[in-house]
DNA sequence: TATGAATGAGAATTCATTCAT
DNA sequence: CATGAATGAATTCTCATTCAT
């Protein structure tokens, strides 16, 4: 055999591998994305992962050291790519209202096109999903028929109490998580702030409908 | 012994017996709440919960079959004392934009003096709660910054990006996080219906300051 | 009070401790001889079998040490019970064979009416039960089509097969359960005086239609 | 490496594979029986059981759910076994009786090379077997008496009594058992066919000694 | 490289028994 | 005497990870 067609036949070997470890790979994180998004994390065994991708038990963790690292791998992964087609949505306009639309409705559709890591991502680890949308439940049927209320009497405008009250608490919840462990801000600017927002907007009175 | 004496006695037992039983769940109720809020659900073993609470291990099988019972229970019990305490406070008041101020308002306050459960509740202490503050932080930092950028163009309120920032992506989540599973809402009218909810709040234009 | 009329008391007070006493022995004993014979000695709780018998699971103890003595307890009452009733039958003959007769008669109808203990004695405790029974099925199928052809051909008496198989297993199974730790005879004699027993019966020839 | 040898080494890998489970297995399973022989089934635990077959707790639990599957599968193999070891000895013969002697005969043959196995069967290795040995012992002492008293009386073959007590016990036990959840059999029939059984044999008068 | 049998530390869970009331 | 809450030693069972083939 010419020494040029060997080291071409090798370097098609190492291409032909590359291509078999990046599909293994994918196989992997696919398999994982089902079963996590149904089963959780800790519902989720290895064993479990590589059998659904068709492989070895073993040969997960020639492509992942751990669970966790898989794990993150997808999550990280996918939340690139959200903020990536954010990006590229948002670069579009000039306009902070504007790209502040584009890149909610980008977010929205991306979320639609990926529901399996979304629920893992923002959804809550299924293990308690249940019990957390329960939870929510108790906040938001009361929200729910105040925020009625409010547009029946004119108060509030006209948007549909279910969706605004997932709305509200989706607000006062992760402002309550974030400010939850920090020492620097009062929780009276917290409550005014956020009925600020939440009331009025983040757009300047007047200069939009 | 007199037949009276008697029946009060054995009444007395049995209110004896209710109260050590109530003292011992809220003894683990307790005790759980202090190591969830620290080392997490996973990360707090059984036998830790029962030796926190001066019992024996045995003894946590005979209030919560399991520990995600207790858990449950905890988050459960929590959120209907929250309920509670907005209820009162929404009850002073009839113009619903106050009742959503003071509900909003008491909701805060009783997670600053519940740090422990809402800490708990918003996973502070999960295994994998550091990747998922990355990942939320990957649009949190777009997001603030757009927002400062349109505070410094007169588009947006002069609201902490910051805050903003949190109180957008807490809003865009929880939205996902509803819609995700229901196929009776378009995401056209997701995008639309939370744009204007987040860009001109949700009293009606003019009515207020 | 006289002091006569109060020794009368006291005695009846013994008395009446003594019959009560005697009465939460039996509720548990009975109790008890309900739930082994459908869970078996293992899957029987004390807590159970106070519960049972409508007593604290700590009075238990005021009546048995253990749960095995209690259960001995039974056993043996049983045992003794049967014994005495077959004692009482065979009493009446001075002939071997008819002694022999209704010794065995007295043990059915003493099984027919304590069926609950007799299935803890001699059917199987509860939890392999149907180990036991699959087990000894595939023997007594075999030995059951023998014996069908063996009347057939004349050769065996025109006994039931489904019951003869179940005798011969029986004293197979519990002969050798017998020889299996002696050391002192042989498995030849074994098998030789088995196979007369079967064969020819326990009375001599002739002597008996 | 050329494809035949490929496929070659690939069936290579699984009957290897196979191999080395069935080895396992086997080791499991006589660790089990050697134990289960001695300390009974309770006084087993499923860690002693791995020791004993030198491989970890974990590994168990690949080949046997729990620890009553294995004694399960321990008992119906040797059960199997027995039986197939009975109908090769059976096939020699055309002569009921004589397939009846040599059944038996094999029967204890395999008994007696198999203790271990058959001590776990009869449960000489039970918690509470002492206990049934004593009460069993109640029943059989008395039989024994008669029984050698019918024989100096010369009503009774002159077989050993301590052997013939044990053969009765066995049989009446086990029809008991059979037939104590039947209703379809009187006791009076159980009584009468049970004691012809015991007291003419198996085979026709006259026809053989 | 791929495999899957083997591992064993670690956690959940049970329940006979005690004992303060 | 009666009670039933409390105990904790003892066992079962899981599953991420390793490694010989």
């Amino acid at each position: 055999m010419p020494l040029r067609t060997a080291i071409v036949t090798k370097l098609d070997d190492l291409n032909r591998q590359d291509r078999r470890r990046a599909r293994t790979r994918s196989r992997l994180l696919a398999a994982a994305k089902r079963l996590l998004a149904t089963r959780g994390l800790h519902g989720t065994k290895i064993a479990d992962i590589a059998a659904a991708a068709d492989v070895g038990t073993g040969t997960f963790y020639l492509y992942f050291p751990t669970k966790d690292a898989l794990f993150a791998d997808l999550v990280r992964e996918t939340a690139l790519a959200a903020k990536d087609a954010m990006d590229v949505a948002r670069a579009q306009h000039q306009d902070p209202v504007e790209r502040a639309r584009v890149g909610g409705a980008t977010f929205f559709r991306f979320a639609a096109e990926n529901r399996d890591v979304f629920k893992i991502l923002f959804g809550h680890s299924a293990h308690f999903d249940a019990l957390l949308r329960e939870v929510h439940q108790i906040f938001i049927a009361d929200i729910e028929q105040d925020f009625a209320a409010g547009v029946a009497a004119g108060a509030f405008r006209d948007l549909p109490p279910a969706f605004a009250a997932q709305a509200i608490v989706g607000m006062l919840t992760q402002v309550t998580s974030w400010w939850i462990d920090r020492q620097d801000v009062s929780i009276e600017e917290i409550t005014s702030m956020t009925h600020r927002m939440l009331t009025q907007g983040t757009t300047v009175q007047g200069e939009r409908a």
